[in-house]
DNA sequence: CTGAAAGCGCTTACAG
DNA sequence: CTGAAAGCGCTTACAG
């Protein structure tokens, strides 16, 4: 085949003396016809000798389908993509292939282009279906694909008809503080993103619940927004804002993101404070490099693969329109203990 | 549209009065067909009303493209992937954006998977070209491709007609070696990939040449391949082996990777030895954590993005039939000077 | 058990 | 200036 004209299913039914749709339905198995054993023989074998694989564009088009789903994915040259998305692309694409599908990346650097990506899928129908990341509260992405176009959330959701797949983020935050305060600590911080993301929300629940279990205060000025979403300079800034602003310093800080811990640390650093020994420091993600920077980060291990992979396979159910009740499944998360949390006060 | 039928050119041709040849006359612009501007602002305006959008798929079919471009990226789900990649796919969605394209992740873990997913992107023509990084001599992968279905590699090459954007491999490792050489360092070590990779190879000479013109000696005992590949644990235990096997140590290690340069650097403390002070280290790539690690990397940017942008372009040409003479790219690199190479010995 | 025909949603010569 | 027809490469009822 090489250089020459790709081969068809014509080719392959001429080759082999039959018609294209007897070559169709011997490559689909379809139970509706029976195939005699020696026409199957003979159509298997020259698909094989033409080396023949059905163009997908072409089933697709028939199907209504164009075997693709696309991933919204906030991709920003200059502030390099979090360690998270790479592991969720890595478990849409298992799924995906699994299931003979491609994953496609919609790639977007704010929200109005995500929005505007995600009305071009639905127009064009580029995508079967689509994975968005990141909930918001009245999230003004789902007006545009419900109805129109499969998708299924990473994260909560208030909507109870939208399929989610989410770690308990309550119970997540919530182990994490327990440990800082089991190690001692009475003033913690706690660094986020705005909280009109469900996740952040979800998160200084379980931070307040932690300390309301343990009879320490929920003080407001301990709190800090991160003001670039996430990312090492948006930490630094939070948590260089935060040491200017109080008067008691804390003695430990939880970080919605390892990447902020990041920042964390290197504020307090360039404040002369030493972690963990003035500063104790627990992140979320469990990245690849959270084990080694300096120090290691102590760290709630956010299993995005597993998280994407669910999601591909819920996902791929709604394309086929096998899910009738909306399903939201529940990933577990990990506490990493490592350096930056220090030891008992 | 919401929940009904998709709107075809069909319903356009019909509430505008005309047949489906002209409203896809009118869309496509065609200089072939003269339309009245009557007939135009007709079906410009039915168009409008209806949200109507060619099925990317129907048009692919027709046109023989899927238009679709696909990215060969390694992605073992334990071993995040390099910012590198991350860049790379940022840069890639960039120009497949403006032309009209979509990026879809061909992900594999090992090089046999490569091969077999290129395979079946050529047999059910999935995709219109692929990416290719990380050449090596006698790649497997361009046979498999080769007059088939149109590629760029991201890398160098031997065979000249394959198209390629690269960077200046040999001049980026000269600089960043005669650097170390100008800061007093004589014995530099040299942690690389298998080379059987061209970029491998290419910073080699790069690191001899700028020895020979220093008068300094190459010495083959301070160069270490790294076991696996990349990664901050394929450093580390390139550089503990380094460490242990030579009798005089070097006083610094160019790597080839941020990652491997960072396992170097906890080879080194583990080893009592203190980063930049008794041991200098500088890196490739300037992905973003390079900035934040202790010390501060010494890093040799490699801009990815760029890469992947002029690749995806250049694919693109190519698709179209528009490209004859192979072309070869090459994109500047840029030494970025920070902590870990330390200063004047 | 197998084939002829219709059709998925477009675009493109070709007529008129 | 515009439309009828063919066709991209498949799959799927429907005949026979």
């Amino acid at each position: 085949m090489k250089n020459g004209k790709a081969v068809t299913i014509r080719d392959v039914a001429k080759a082999a003396g039959v018609s294209v749709a007897t070559v169709s339905s011997v490559l689909n198995n379809r139970s509706q016809t029976r195939i005699s054993a020696e026409t199957r023989e003979r159509v298997l074998k020259v698909v094989k000798e033409l080396g023949y694989r059905p163009r997908k564009v072409a089933q697709g088009l028939r199907k209504g389908l164009t075997y693709l789903i696309g991933l919204a994915i906030p991709l920003q040259p200059d502030q390099p993509l979090s360690p998270f998305f790479y592991e969720a692309v890595s478990g849409a694409l298992k799924v995906a292939k699994e299931r003979g599908w491609m994953v496609s990346i919609l790639g977007f650097k704010d929200r109005d282009e995500e929005l505007s990506i995600l009305q071009k899928a639905v127009n064009q129908r580029l995508v079967d279906g689509v994975i968005l990341f990141d909930p918001q509260e009245n999230d003004p992405r789902f007006p545009v694909l419900k109805g129109n176009l499969p998708f299924v959330v990473i994260g909560r959701t208030d909507d109870p008809e939208i399929c989610t797949v989410d770690n308990d983020n309550v119970e997540a935050a919530k182990l994490a503080t327990q440990h800082l305060i089991r190690l001692g600590h009475k003033r913690i911080a706690f660094v986020h993103v705005p909280l009109s993301y469900f996740t952040a929300k979800d998160r200084l629940e379980g931070y307040k619940q932690a300390l309301k279990e343990a009879g320490l205060p929920f003080r407001k000025e301990l709190l800090v927004e991160a003001d670039g979403y996430y990312g090492v300079e948006a930490g630094y800034r939070a948590m260089l804002s935060l040491l200017e602003r109080l008067k008691e310093r804390p003695t430990a800080v939880l970080a919605m993101d390892d990447t902020l811990a990041l920042g964390c640390i290197q504020a307090a650093a360039e404040k002369g404070l030493k972690v963990p020994t003035d500063l104790a420091v627990v992140g979320f993600n469990g990245s690849a490099f959270s084990a080694h920077c300096e120090p290691p980060l102590t760290t709630v291990r956010i299993f995005a693969e597993t998280l994407a992979y669910y999601a591909v396979d819920m996902l791929l159910r709604l394309v086929r329109g096998e899910v009738v009740a909306p399903s939201r499944v529940t990933v577990p998360t990990q506490l990493i203990v490592r350096k930056s949390c220090g030891t008992m006060r």
